[in-house]
DNA sequence: CAATTTATGTCAGCCATGTTGACATATTTT
DNA sequence: AAAATATGTCAACATGGCTGACATAAATTG
């Protein structure tokens, strides 16, 4: 990851590069506009899946991967129509990285009982063993801010990222999360 | 944008799609786990990139389009080696679609004054229009989830996705945008 | 001044992951 | 028996990453 050194030493803003950022920027006349929080959110998103990104490629996977066995482990006995619809892709698109994972054993398909033409997805051992390596990268940032952040962040954070979810969507998302949580707390 | 039915009429919790979700499931025992922030930035992402998706395609345009034109038009007179170090992609990747924008008018590059080495980046009135349009949905999206949380939510989520941010990145990401946001003033 | 470094561009090709369209197969539903 | 559903598959294409190699002009340096 390179770091940013706008330097611009340009005709717009020469010799502005040295003052220090930081609170004094935001404190000052009026508040900030929200643009602040596009870029921000780009950069964070950025960071935040380039952490499994690196383990990924060394295993010739990459982020759809991740998508995949991330759903499936938190979600067994998931249909492949509700993985669809989840990572809102084509199904050929789902298609190849998942043939990739049940290939390499990371995910296995069980006919549905009720409904023999449905293939359940499950996580190996394998699988469940390269997601939970996977997450906790991401888990360990999320957490480190948390800490930094103090209490009542977590809760901040949940409600911000909720509210930026399609209203439509809203429900559906709580319950997928919900029903994963409960169903992980079984175990 | 498909919307998530995962009905789970499955082995795994039959019968739980009809219930209702929401605070009850996490003001339940215990704090939710982590995990809950992972899903949620990726559907908040999902939906946040998904509004200005739809307005690129149809210039023949892409995502790819949409970061450098918000990042020209923020930072007018930028060099393209600040760019690519924003962007965090190779001068070949940049390339492609940075020609493009020029070759159509709406990214247009001077030699540096000082350095005449340097092609300096500027948004084209065309330019900056589009990309107007496009952050209009981004900032439409956030201004409607910070107005359903009431005050406090802008600094919250500031504060969120800048800790959310590589340590070491951070302080340019905030001078960055302070800078931006300072010359934005000026206008 | 000559040599080197720097900023940028460009050609060529590869890879990952999205897309559309068409069609096949097994199973369930009507 | 016919229709709808769940899933898979083939083929082709687009976007936007990547690497490697090389070119040019301008600035910097010995």
């Amino acid at each position: 990851m390179a770091d940013i050194n706008w330097t611009a030493k340009t005709a717009v803003a020469p010799g502005l590069s040295e003052r220090p950022a930081g609170a004094a920027d935001r404190a000052g006349e009026g508040h900030a506009p929200i643009s602040d929080i596009i870029e921000l959110l780009f950069f964070a998103y950025r960071d935040f899946v380039g952490d499994p990104d690196e383990v990924l490629s060394k295993l010739g996977f990459g982020r759809a991967h991740h998508r995949v066995l991330h759903f499936v482990t938190r979600n067994p006995g998931m249909k492949v129509a509700d993985l669809l619809d989840i990572l809102n892709i084509t199904k050929q698109s789902l298609a190849r990285v998942l043939k990739q994972l049940v290939d390499e054993d990371y995910v296995l398909q069980k006919e549905g009982a009720q409904d023999r033409r449905q293939r359940l997805l499950y996580a190996t051992p394998k699988g469940e063993a390269l997601s939970r390596k996977l997450d906790a990268l991401q888990t360990e940032r999320i957490t480190r801010a948390f800490a930094e952040l103090g209490p009542g962040a977590h809760d901040a954070a949940r409600r911000f990222l909720t509210a930026m979810i399609d209203a439509d969507n809203r429900d559906g998302v709580l319950r997928l999360i919900a029903r994963a949580d409960r169903a992980a707390k079984r175990e």
